[in-house]
DNA sequence: GTTAAATCCTTAACGATGTTAAGGGTTACT
DNA sequence: AGTAACCCTTAACATCGTTAAGGATTTAAC
């Protein structure tokens, strides 16, 4: 009976759950599958390779597309549950920031990506803030859910114990100031913040303050539709 | 002679530039050292404390150990300045971000870290905001710097040229958005301007939105620091 | 000055890894 | 029947981190 790709990547991400990405070697997954090790050339070009296609397979897995906004709702909102998915996409399987920030990009996102920026565009986004915003995010989320299973994968946490003495201020903070969700959504709000007044700017008084950014020429964009027919209704301007 | 601690850790990092991570592995270091591999056993644990102890040993090289702020300079500035320094230490050696990710964190960071968070409370932060967002910052830092080596180690970054038809958005917002510096920078300066804001709300009046880039920070100037103004990120050859 | 301990490194080897070479079966089509 | 595409096997290579055991060499003690 063949051996589908499809097959292979599922048992590649069961057993990444049981023995973590440094225990996920092709001897091991080759056994779990019932065959020898170089059997998995054949599906793929090499480990680097099965990795990528691993990291795109749970990806879509984890149900990360994004779904355009409801009409009312405002775009920070929907970014900002586009990140917590994001997220907890990573959070799903164990050293899944790992597994994605050690491989090479796929081609495929691109498409997802600029259908992101077309809603931002719309809410009052300049094209190169747009794709700025939406990259800088998902380095936050990567950086963070990869301190986040660091911790987690070793004991290496926060010490249990601060000296009141010697860290007045950690002490003060207290550990619910390093709860996972509270300060990813600190993060997340501080830069959405940051952004929502960047646009408010940029979209009210135009003219008045010293801005210096490089304001783009209001060109004809994105205004067709998608030759492919993406059906995305992007309207509501905020 | 003797072989230091601190010379298997000067030519680790000499070679880590030279081969990288993934090509830094006792038998050549230990060739490098004149000497056998398993004599490095009696320098180090193994080799994940030898990598933990040359992550401390490039930060302390490259002078990431904060300079308390010349007491007229507001916070984020000095906040900004900060992590700029920390993305170019990332950046001053081959795979540095990943060997900063990938490594336990030693006891010795948190004096470091309370001595900054002395000032962000001096400066009107409640501790537990302080500690956040020092802690997210950093992992913006890091998944930023991660990204941008690994696009520079493989030759993975963005594809040179997109197809204005399906890609509209993208081609709008041209290379000039991706650029290390600025985009840094971008998102940086939005989670500085979140802060700044809470910061501001927290401390009751003082209605002051977010500022701008600090290069036209209004007050005084007579701050003349590195002339340059942007940061520069050293690559190596690759 | 001999002895004992601490220091620093070597040789040999083990088990495991990614990967390649060469080829054996099965299946499908002509 | 023959041939090509498909899917997998056995064997092996080079390299990896790591351990075991033990030589040298220096330092300290009696």
């Amino acid at each position: 009976m063949a051996l589908e790709r499809e097959t292979v990547l599922r048992t590649a991400l069961r057993l990444l759950d049981e023995v973590g990405l440094d225990g996920l070697s092709l001897r091991r997954l080759a056994k779990e599958l019932g065959v020898q090790a170089p059997a998995l050339y054949w599906h793929f070009a090499n480990k680097q390779d099965l990795l990528d296609h691993l990291t795109v397979f749970a990806r879509d897995e984890a149900g990360i597309a994004i779904r355009p906004p409801e009409p009312g709702r405002p775009w920070d909102e929907w970014l900002a549950e586009g990140m917590r998915v994001q997220r907890r996409g990573l959070l799903a399987h164990r050293d899944g920031a790992r597994l994605a920030a050690g491989n090479r990009p796929v081609p495929e996102s691109w498409p997802h990506i600029e259908r992101v920026l077309a809603f931002l565009v719309d809410a009052g986004f300049s094209p190169e803030d747009a794709l700025r915003a939406v990259i800088v995010l998902g380095h936050y989320v990567v950086g963070f859910v990869l301190d986040e299973q660091n911790d987690a994968e070793r004991q290496s946490g926060t010490p249990g114990e601060f000296d009141p003495e010697r860290f007045p201020i950690i002490t003060a903070a207290g550990p619910a100031a390093l709860d996972g969700d509270t300060l990813f959504e600190y993060g997340l709000q501080r830069m959405l913040d940051g952004m929502r007044a960047q646009v408010a700017a940029r979209n009210g008084s135009a003219a008045d303050g010293p801005r210096d950014e490089p304001r783009v020429a209001p060109g004809p964009q994105a205004q067709g539709d998608q030759p492919g027919g993406h059906p995305d209704a992007h309207r509501q301007p905020q």
